[in-house]
DNA sequence: AATTCGGGGCC
DNA sequence: GGCCCAGAATT
């Protein structure tokens, strides 16, 4: 397998200069700041989530110089809802570093150095903003590489082997004339073509040269592990409105799941589920008249699946509480997804109260 | 090496 | 309902 004729590059090159999509940050001027923006956005989400967002960020925060000198609440609140929240803590905190350095290095291993760049995201960086001679290895690089190799072994424990075919690419010198052009080549030859069901082999540029096709074994690689099944855990929040129909939030703790988010007050998330007694403990002001609202919201996490309860309550004047009093319309836009399933769960509430279901 | 991090789109 | 997505940081 190891001694397999290299895929041309050519080949790959001339089927981008065709289909190549038209995604935003291929328009401009490469500039590092949005291609740098794009990868990470594109970490784990796909270019249907992202395009809206990242045209958004921009009229946000135009440069990395603004990025850097904004305040981090208002970084959360652009990227609510987007998910993974660590990659905007790091977002921000790398925008910092490279304001300071006054630029982005041009290099994979001072790139890598930096918070929120992994091995990935450094050579993305890397070939694409600045053209060095790299692959970055994504779903869709191990994908095509394990196909094209016929490699059987699982993953994760492949992904050495597999990164280690994928950077042999790079040695033809139709691909290093063209580096940035080659590795996104390779993006849209896994999205389109070499996709993880239905491969369309037909239409691939390199089916010749590839083994997995030929085994027939191509559209069940790359094999991978089982995955651990998924757990459920129960919460129960708290919603604490104002005289002025404002609600209560308050900023999560800075790591962890959700780090540095806002939301609604609430339990631990555990597996067993809480009485109204003990969940009141954990209420901003256990002393009110809590009552539930009927019904719970669901989010699914990577890693467990959520249930959440509701229970609300009116804030006398002059109640006090740690946290900061937001109007619902901004609340949903500034929340993550998991919280903004609850305020739902309230409209929800409130239009069953004020007109009662009716039989049949 | 394994776990912890979100959310959406598509079959 | 499961799978996948231009993965990184932590332990």
């Amino acid at each position: 397998m190891s001694s397999s004729p290299l895929p041309p590059a050519s080949a790959l090159l001339h089927w981008y200069d065709r289909h190549r999509r038209a995604l935003p940050w291929r328009e401009a001027v490469r500039d590092p700041y949005r291609i740098w923006l794009s990868e990470v956005m594109l970490q784990q989400t796909t270019v249907a989530a992202v395009t809206p967002r990242w045209r958004r960020f921009l009229i946000r925060f135009p440069s990395i110089a603004a990025l850097a000198a904004a305040p981090w609440e208002d970084v959360a609140a652009e990227w609510a809802g987007l998910g993974y929240y660590a990659r905007a803590r790091n977002l921000h905190a790398c925008a910092q570093a490279v304001a300071a350095r006054n630029g982005f290095p041009d290099t994979v291993e001072e790139l890598r150095a930096l918070p929120g760049i992994g091995a990935y995201t450094a050579a993305a960086v890397a070939a694409i903003a600045f053209g060095r001679p790299v692959v970055p290895v994504d779903g869709n690089v191990e994908r095509v590489t394990a196909r094209l190799h016929a490699v059987e072994e699982e993953l994760p424990g492949a992904r050495p082997r597999l990164s280690g075919l994928a950077s042999r690419w790079m040695e033809q010198d139709a691909a290093r004339e063209r580096p940035s052009d080659f590795v996104q080549a390779l993006f849209d030859l896994g999205a389109t073509i070499c996709t993880p069901r239905n491969p369309a082999c037909a239409l691939c540029p390199w089916q010749a040269e590839c083994e997995g096709r030929r085994q027939g074994i191509a559209p069940s690689l790359p094999r991978k592990a089982p995955k651990r099944d998924r757990p459920t855990r129960l919460g129960v929040h708290f919603l604490l409105r104002d005289g002025a129909g404002r609600m209560l939030l308050q900023r999560r703790p800075p790591r962890g799941l959700l780090g540095g988010m806002l939301g609604l007050p609430g339990t631990p998330w555990r597996e067993s589920g809480w009485t109204p007694e003990e969940a009141i403990t954990y209420a901003p002001a256990p002393g009110l008249d809590w009552h539930a609202l009927p019904g719970e919201a669901r989010h699914g996490f990577t890693h467990f699946e959520l249930r959440m309860t509701l229970l609300t309550a009116e804030a006398p004047p002059g109640l006090e509480v740690g946290g900061e009093w937001w109007r619902p319309d901004a609340a949903q836009d500034a929340l993550p997804g998991a919280m903004q399933r609850l305020l739902l769960l309230a409209e929800a509430a409130a239009a069953m109260a004020s007109r009662p279901p009716r039989a049949g």
